[in-house]
RNA sequence: CGGGAUGUAGCGUAGCCCGGUUAUCGCGCCUGGUUUGGGACCAGGAGGUCGCAAGUUCGAAUCUUGCCAUCCCGACCA
């Protein structure tokens, strides 16, 4: 009765809001738009990253980290993508505080101390990374370069949400520099791909691979790739981002090789980022009004074992058992927690860890040691079985895969139920203020177009999908020639 | 940054309109005991700058002003 959750009929966010809080995944703090991420949080954001940072390295990528300054005259030099951040950059303008003369105790920052330069703080690192680069490109051979930094960035946002929109936040930024414009490009859609197949394999997310209007694209890029996902609600959320950035940051700061013929050329470059918003994205694509549903191949958690004991006598016998079902668990590499607290009740330890989403949950008490079985009880589903103690660990990790399979194939789903062809402009509407949902629809290809529709239905162009099949039709809203349909929605 | 609402213990709240002893109740927490198959029970106990600051007053959680924060709706965004 503790933990009482907002059902998602009755406030969507509100629900968002209480899973992220009472599910102990992350906390308001003390700080304007910044959240606390807690142990359980920074659990699974470990093995997102645990689990991508593996995929990069795969597709021949490695580490390194960039400052979080960037000073101002950097920061501004490729100008559209400085004009796109400026209004939400943090600025650092001093380095010193002192004592306040006039009130004792307390400190003012001391104006002699002001910098020669700002600093912006990184709200992305384009422009400190291809300043750096500059110095480690002069051949064809010191390319292609292909770096990525897991760090944190500051964008001061005026809304923010935990996860979805905070003012600092985690990600990783990939950063490659290539000879050629073609190399570029297969690299951006590489990793878009790597981001498909982590979200929809990992996190059992189904998103839409496809590329972004010119509206929507990154500030500085030519080509703006993208994986959609849809939430329960409707509203679809941009899970990734792979950018195409041409030779924009390599003229900016002027970054050329010298190739084959020993002639100079500006490198081709791309860029490409997730965040901790995935975590959003997660919570707000499976878990339902009893808590978080976590998918078995990130969970921070994926099994807990929760003892029934039936007086003192009863403990040895149950913790005996449940040792060994841990040595097997542990042995598959499934993670196990036995939760033989004293202070709680099996009831409210089951709703404990269905709030938190924990994907499969054994009792176990005398009656079933009696019998040689477990209670297993799924999350997604929340059906009990009663399962043989023998081969356990084995169903075990069978079951996870297969609630992995589950949960992504209703997630999938719910995501093609939602997806609706339109051809005029009372219908896409209509489905979009009584069904919300992807609205497949023409549009003229014109940024006006798009805007209009923007400012009277909120709906935006999410992506023009990759795999679009060519046909003639009529702008909804212009009535104009188009040749493909392309995806709107509501987005957060 | 515009419109609306809120701020009292870890959480949720009563009291505020109409100022007046020791700030209400529930959950949680601590101690002891009984319990344990879907959010246990009994007994005792601890815990408060009433968001912050100033003002009015003999007296402020309550009235006034300013500030801060949070939430919702817009504009912005991964």
């Amino acid at each position: 009765m503790s933990k009482e959750i907002t059902t998602r009929e009755a406030d969507y966010s509100q629900w968002y809001n209480d899973l992220v809080i009472k599910g102990e995944l992350a906390d308001h703090s003390s700080v304007r738009g910044c959240m606390v991420i807690k142990p359980y949080g920074y659990a699974l954001w470990e093995n997102m990253r645990d689990q991508l940072d593996k995929m990069f390295k795969a597709t021949g990528h490695v580490n390194a980290y960039f400052p979080l300054f960037v000073p101002k005259s950097l920061f501004e030099a490729e100008e559209k993508n400085a004009e796109g951040f400026a209004k939400e950059c943090a600025v650092v303008t001093h380095y010193r505080l002192k004592n306040d003369p006039n009130n004792k105790g307390k400190l003012i920052v001391d104006p002699e101390a002001k910098l020669e330069e700002e600093l912006v703080i990184r709200p992305t690192s384009e422009a400190i990374i291809w300043n750096t680069y500059k110095g480690w490109i002069q051949s064809y051979r010191d390319l292609p370069l292909l770096i990525n930094q897991w760090a944190n960035v500051v964008r001061w946002e005026m809304r923010t949400r935990l996860f979805l929109r905070t003012a600092e936040f985690l990600w990783q930024e990939g950063h490659t520099a290539h000879a050629t414009k073609e190399e570029a490009i297969e690299e951006t859609t590489k990793m878009l791909d790597v981001y498909a197949e982590f979200v929809e394999h990992y996190m059992a997310v189904p998103v839409i691979k496809g590329v972004k209007t010119a509206n929507e694209r990154f500030a500085g890029a030519e080509d703006t790739y993208c994986i959609e996902a849809l939430m329960q609600d409707g509203k679809a959320l941009q899970a990734g981002t792979s950018h195409f950035l041409g030779q924009n940051f390599a003229k900016a700061f002027d970054v050329q090789f010298l190739n084959k013929e020993n002639k100079k050329e500006f490198v081709w470059a791309t860029s490409w980022g997730v965040s901790t918003r995935l975590i959003g994205a997660l919570i707000m694509a499976h878990s339902d009004d009893q808590g978080l549903i976590m998918p078995p191949r990130i969970a921070p958690l994926q099994v807990v074992i929760v003892p029934i004991y039936k007086g003192e006598e009863s403990k040895p016998i149950i913790d005996e058992k449940v040792a060994s079902l841990i040595k097997d668990l542990k042995a598959l590499g499934i993670s196990v927690k036995y939760d033989n607290s004293e202070n709680a009740r099996p009831g409210w330890k089951f709703a404990e860890y269905e709030l938190k989403g924990v994907p499969v949950r054994v009792a176990m008490g005398l009656r079933d040691i009696e019998n040689n079985v477990v209670e297993l009880a799924r999350r997604d589903t929340k059906e009990k079985s009663t399962v043989s103690f023998e081969g356990l660990a084995l169903h075990i990790l069978q079951l996870l895969e297969e609630i992995q399979q589950q949960i992504f194939n209703k997630a999938l789903a719910f995501r093609n139920e939602n997806i609706r062809e339109v051809n005029s402009w009372d219908e896409f509407v209509e489905i979009l203020d009584t069904k919300s949902g992807f609205v497949s629809a023409h549009w003229d290809g014109t940024s006006e177009t798009e805007d209009k529709i923007k400012e009277q239905t909120k709906a935006t162009i999410r992506c023009i999908p990759l795999d679009n099949k060519q046909e003639n039709g009529k702008c909804i809203l212009t009535g104009n020639p188009s040749t493909q349909r392309v995806l709107f929605a509501r987005a957060y």
